[in-house]
RNA sequence: GCGCCCGUAGCCCAGUUGGAUAGAGCGUUUGGCUACGAACCAAAAGGUCGGGGGUUCGAAUCCCUCCGGGCGCACCA
């Protein structure tokens, strides 16, 4: 990309000018300690290099510099011009023609990295209780965690996407006392979930188990009340959520490569293997009754039940079992998504698998901070349980396109506000249809090429600028010489398309899902700007054919960026 | 009290890991469709980067401190 090319050129310039003797005191420059930028002002060139930090080890003054470097630059397809510290560079035509040429021939792969360290990634995220529907927030863990897996495996990471189902512990128990009461009403008897606040805690009071508890009767005829056995409706009912999330998940464009229940894994025996693990390496001692993992020995702040005096396990103990197993099947690095509210569990599990011998580097958790509802410029509580929104009616309200877009557009670090009156909206205040619009607009005028039109006034035929097999030709035998037509008006819109693979690059390294939405709208930006001061299709045949492969190349990279964000890029809308 | 995240334009957010005059979008004001989609574009106004110290050639960015908001601090999951 154009950054690494000229950073090369710099570094290479440097490494010659030390070898001469001419930057002052400087002896030797580690690569990559400086940094391609782009100018804030485009007077100054296209993009620029800070030489300023060598002016400390060279004991020279930054502009000096500056000038001793740029002797040695080769300034082929580009010219040089010095300000302060600042080495600017303005590229040529030739340098434009290639972008583009790169877009048409790697087409779909435009974007991925030539060549990178692979690494074999377990991306686990949103990894909910089967015992509701999903709300909210988890919407953002889904679409964030599938983008997230859409552009590691875009940028060349092989990519294991696993939902952990939070399927053993008490939950489920008060799930399927939840549902006896709800089977109960359903057999006509006059039950109702405890009034008083404490004891409804120990049941799920949602409506959602109503049409479970209808279907369980179906499958049950005959079925009475004393009969009914709270092991079987909570194994019913956990199946019966699992469907149902694994239905909107599908639908919502997340797709795991493998559900891990909690429940088989400690049936397995592995959360049994690691608790001895740990007691043979003395990492465990007993108090009060308790089991205790000295994970403050490993930068917890303090040390951690993992059996409880009755003999049960914590969560942790199962988590530790969980991690170590992602561990041993062979991944290079694990990455979690959590909430914000699960921040106090990192130190620990982390320790966990310090202490077990393994590299707590390996797992990387990215901690997301939770997402408000707000309705009417009103934040809505998602506490009460009775008032909740689910992911399914926010979808449906919203669509899939924009709650997804909504849930990428921020970063992780920042609560989200999550406005459904304004996500609704397909106005300017909507990101989403201002880039899906571009995307749209480009293919209209794809399509105007080749088809003949109608005048709207005279109702005269209008014969095609070209046909679709020229079209295509120009594609695929492309003419460098072609697109020099329209380098000078496209400038800043081919050098936008060629950032993508920057932004690809630093997005995947950095684990960010927004930046990619940011280049999105950036790109669309300059598409809508370059639109309506320059004619596509005009009567310069080979103005046109310039344009048409740039519209080609616009379209090419819009598309490969959706597709990471899974959001759809309409021909039309 | 301790830990993590956040505080930048009226609103919502960027700010390329310490660099040039702090930037987009929305909203406001003003212009632009008898040729490719106006769901668009062009321009203007709008800032004590929460406050105060410090580090250095240089700070929105790093350190300290205070203020404000969110989330955690279980032998729950």
């Amino acid at each position: 990309m154009l950054k690494d090319f000229f950073l090369n050129e710099v570094e290479e310039a440097i490494l010659k000018a030390i070898k001469d003797n001419k930057l002052g005191q400087a002896s030797e420059y580690t690569k990559g300690s400086l940094m391609i930028e782009k100018p804030k002002n485009p007077d100054f060139g296209d993009f620029a290099v800070n030489v300023s930090s060598l002016a400390r080890t060279a004991k020279i003054a930054p502009p000096m510099i500056a000038n001793a470097i740029v002797e040695y630059l080769s300034a082929k397809d580009y010219s040089v011009s010095i300000v302060g510290g600042f080495i600017n560079f303005k590229i040529e035509n030739a340098l434009l023609a290639n972008a583009v040429e790169e877009i048409l021939t790697k087409k779909e792969n435009y974007g991925k990295p030539d060549k990178i360290e692979k690494e074999k990634i377990l991306l686990e995220y949103v990894s909910a209780n089967p015992t509701g529907p999903f709300h909210i927030g988890h919407g953002r863990w889904a679409a964030m965690g599938s983008a997230l897996a859409n552009l590691l495996k875009f940028y060349g990471h092989e990519v294991y996407q696993e939902f952990y189902i939070n399927d053993a512990g008490s939950q489920i128990q008060k799930l399927g006392n939840s549902l006896k009461i709800r089977v109960r009403q359903e057999l006509g008897e006059n039950v109702d979930f405890p009034a008083d606040e404490v004891e409804r805690k120990n049941f799920y009071p949602g409506d959602y188990l109503i049409p479970v508890a209808k279907k369980y009767v179906e499958q049950n005829p005959g079925i009475t009340s004393d009969k009914l056995d709270v092991k079987v409706l909570s194994d019913f009912a956990k199946k019966e959520m699992e469907e149902c999330q694994k239905k909107l998940l599908e639908g919502f464009r997340v797709h795991f490569d493998n559900f891990y229940s909690e429940l088989d894994l400690h049936n397995s025996g592995k959360v049994e293997e690691s608790y001895k693990e740990l007691m043979a390496k003395g990492m465990l001692y007993e108090k009060d009754g308790a089991m205790w993992f000295k994970s403050s020995e490993f930068g917890d702040d303090q040390d951690r039940v993992i059996k409880k005096a009755d003999g049960s396990n914590t969560y942790l103990t199962a988590d530790i079992a969980y991690h170590v197993d992602k561990l041993k099947r062979g991944f290079d690095r694990l990455i979690n998504i959590w909430g914000a509210d699960h921040h106090g569990y990192v130190a620990r599990v982390k320790a966990s698998l310090e202490a077990l011998g393994y590299d707590p580097n390996k797992l990387e958790i990215l901690l997301g901070q939770l997402v408000n509802l707000v309705i009417n410029g009103e934040e809505v509580r998602m506490g009460k349980r009775k008032n909740m929104v689910t992911l399914d009616d926010l979808i449906e309200e919203v669509g899939v396109d924009a709650t997804r877009y909504w849930m990428e557009m921020r970063n992780i670090d920042m609560t989200l506000d999550f406005d459904i009156e304004l996500a609704k909206r397909s106005t300017d205040e909507n990101p989403v249809f201002y880039v899906q619009y571009a995307h749209a607009r480009v293919c209209s005028i794809l399509r105007n090429a080749v088809n003949d039109r109608i005048n709207p006034e005279t109702g005269e035929q209008i014969k095609a600028p070209m046909t679709q097999k020229e079209l295509d030709d120009l594609i695929h035998n492309f003419d460098k010489n072609i697109i020099l037509k329209t380098a000078d008006t496209a400038k800043t819109l081919i050098l936008k398309l060629e950032e993508f693979k920057s932004v690809i690059s630093l997005s995947a390294q950095n684990r960010t899902v927004y930046t990619i939405c940011r280049y999105v709208q950036e790109l669309a930006a300059e598409f809508h700007s370059f639109y309506n001061s320059n004619r596509v299709i005009c009567d310069d045949v080979d103005l046109m054919k310039s344009r048409l492969a740039l519209m080609v190349a616009i379209r090419i990279t819009l598309k490969n960026a959706l597709d990471i964000l899974a959001v759809s890029a309409p021909e039309k809308m």
